[in-house]
DNA sequence: ACTTCAACGAGACGGACCGTATCGTCTCGC
DNA sequence: GCGAGACGATACGGTCCGTCTCGTTGAAGT
């Protein structure tokens, strides 16, 4: 084996490391942040980024993760109200400038690596939508969903088109967009 | 001004290099495609390709357009019939490795080109979304589609979903997806 | 037919980063 | 303390960028 003894590993360059990637892609943006940018910007040699990390996009999905809470979802018993609660939330960090900004370099460089897109999806995007879908089948033994509908393409009712309008930028990304979507939603998922 | 004479513009560079664009695109992807190389590919000087065009992007966007019909949408006055119609199209059309590979790396561009995503966005998606606005109008007067419905997010529903799993790839993107996601969608836009 | 002039193919150029390979130096575990 | 391995730093050969020349070619204008 070679160089992997975690308990060596130095605190002070790893934590130096995420922080500057943090800084460099809210500032240039990802396609113009580079390894040897996030190296010079830490104060570090660029061997010791190689030596722990596989690439650029792995870095920064860690600083990403780093400081992140899983969003949670409410289960008050009433769908409608939960469901607009959430995308109202999601809506709100998805504006945000800076986590923004690095979840869309990450589905960028997904695109083109196999790897960094299998972590991306069980790290960050998985948890969301397996938990999007244990509320929808919470709704569905109460009788707010009707039984057939597919739970998978129920998820993907709900958060395609947040994604579908993030990353196009086709129309404004607000609350009231939050708002009208729940009540989409809710009339393809619900029992009539 | 300067060198804009389209009379004195080589046809044959032009078709080369596009066609040299979509091949590279489709036989190394998108990031390892390069200006050197699809000028070398096409037995053209790349200044050539920096005289007509401003960036790799312009270049696969061109490319992709250039071999393109536009999805047009049906009208039998079946909105469930034509939808099913396009979305099983749609699914067909994006599962293709060609088509799929350019379109694909043209949205990671336009996360970070301005310029190429006002391109894309009028001059591919844009069409795209406008025809199944103009469709989804015809239907409410048919009075399939509730009143009140916010016909641009009715869109997203639609597309959405598509978009979401083509990028993200978490589910299996077939026909069956296409049936079970033209049942969802009629019911969160019809009338009860 | 002849002139003319911009587009052409080719490729040199400086610069940015890539990912790897070594330097001493420092520091942690034994 | 001693040794191993991570550290900061930096040199290296590559690739590709975008700009800038070279002659050469070929179509428009006379």
């Amino acid at each position: 084996m070679e160089s992997k003894d975690q308990r060596r590993r130095s605190d002070r360059a790893r934590t130096a490391i995420l922080t500057a990637a943090t800084e460099a892609v809210a500032e240039l943006g990802y396609a113009k942040t580079s390894i040897e940018g996030i190296a010079a910007r830490a104060g570090v040699g660029k061997q010791t980024i190689y030596r722990w990390w596989p690439s650029k996009g792995a870095v920064v999905l860690e600083a990403l993760t780093a400081d992140q809470q899983d969003v949670e979802w409410p289960d008050t018993g009433d769908l409608t109200a939960d469901l607009h609660l959430v995308l109202r939330a999601t809506v709100d960090e998805f504006a945000d400038g800076g986590t923004s900004a690095t979840l869309r370099a990450l589905m960028i460089d997904m695109q083109q690596d196999e790897a960094l897109s299998e972590q991306v999806l069980t790290r960050v995007l998985g948890p969301q939508l397996a938990a999007t879908k244990r509320r929808l089948e919470s709704a569905r033994r109460a009788g707010q969903v009707a039984d057939g509908i597919d739970l998978d393409v129920a998820v993907e009712i709900i958060f395609g088109p947040i994604y579908h309008r993030w990353i196009l930028r086709t129309h404004p990304f607000d609350q009231a967009y939050a708002d009208t979507l729940t009540t989409l939603a809710v009339r393809a998922l619900g029992a009539p």
